[in-house]
DNA sequence: GGCATAAACTGAACACTGTTCAGCATGGGA
DNA sequence: TCCCATGCTGAACAGTGTTCAGTTTATGCC
């Protein structure tokens, strides 16, 4: 009877080593590059053995995914149960959203960027990655609480937030040659150019 | 294969063909899900003689790269050419290149997301792109002129507002699944916040 | 016309990809 | 000892981008 759990365990152990060897690849060399034979000859198992632990190679990067807003969600909520200003708050998230994909461009670009355009990590957006904007929204819904936003439309709001920060973050990871400026300044301006245009505007 | 047909409607022009018809399959299946054999089927020839039109695959990528700028530096010099107050043709600007984004999704994808992620487009880029942005940038330039800008600094402030501009649309592009509020209603609200955030503030 | 030369084009081959599946090895229960 | 489920293998399939020796075709010259 303990066997079927320990057979259990030894699974869900090699299980995790491939996402170990496919996260180590998939950072390194990007999704494109590596191979399911690569990531075989990584954990010393044939080709055919990760079918028996993953769908196809879309599930492996949907599982990272997971992993990358599940640490994105980790540092927003951080921010989230501070007692500071909202707009405050607004600007340390825009902050640390972008900060968080120059730390981890590769992660980044396999989540936002790259497992949209194979119709990937679905799953994952649908799930943490729901969660994480969830996280953003309340912010959002504090300002508009605390009366100091154009508008009262917190998807409207929060949406092109969103939109800011990525833009941003997707640009400066991807665009290696542009001559872009010091990239905390961009950074800065963004935070400001942000919140400032979705406050209320004294008149 | 129709040798003589293809003969008969051949006389030159065989580059041409072949990027008409990689345009039309990468637009309708992605650059991924489109191989060199496919668009020789589709031009009637074999797959070696792409190579004599084109180095690799890339190339091909490249060159409609730099039709999409093309085309988008028409709808935005239409907009430089008119003679209105600066601030609101940046709001228009911005409107534009979203929108350009929105009327062509895969284009704008194939350019401004899948090239990079390949390391391709990078002439493209590095030629027609910089004049597509020269074109906003002069339009900052003008508005910094006009003394209604936060900041003299004309590339931190079109840096960030292309960013923000690019995060809007890939967003609405790519996540296909995700709850928006009406497109237009964020193209609205992401135009106003940019500019007011961007514009110098009263008092 | 006939013939040489150059240009255009072919398609088989190479090394790779994701994925499948018949068969083999092994550990645990009877 | 035998049985058999399970884990695992590795060859095979259909596809990919790319190359290149070899064939076809067009052209210029006599």
């Amino acid at each position: 009877m303990g066997v079927k759990q320990r057979r259990a365990r030894q699974k869900e152990g090699l299980r995790e080593e491939i996402l170990d060897a496919a996260r180590t690849l998939f950072v390194k060399e990007g999704y494109e590059s590596v191979s399911i034979r690569k990531i075989a000859d990584k954990v010393e198992y044939a080709p055919g053995t990760i079918y028996l632990y993953f769908r196809d190679k879309a599930e492996i990067l949907d599982k990272i995914c997971e992993e990358t807003f599940a640490k994105l969600i980790v540092r927003m909520q951080a921010i989230e149960n501070d007692n500071a200003d909202p707009l405050d708050k607004m600007r340390r998230a825009i902050r640390t959203y972008i900060q968080f994909g120059l730390d981890h461009p590769h992660h980044y670009v396999l989540t936002f960027i790259q497992a949209k355009m194979h119709g990937v990590g679905l799953t994952a957006f649908q799930t943490t990655g729901m969660q994480a904007f969830e996280c953003m929204r309340q912010g959002v819904q504090e300002c508009i609480d605390a009366g100091v936003m154009v508008s009262d439309d917190v998807d409207e709001l929060s949406q092109t937030l969103w939109a800011g920060m990525h833009g941003l973050t997707s640009l400066l990871i991807t665009c290696v040659g542009f001559p872009f400026v010091e990239p905390n300044r961009l950074i800065e301006r963004m935070a400001n150019t942000l919140v400032d245009g979705v406050r209320k505007k004294p008149d």
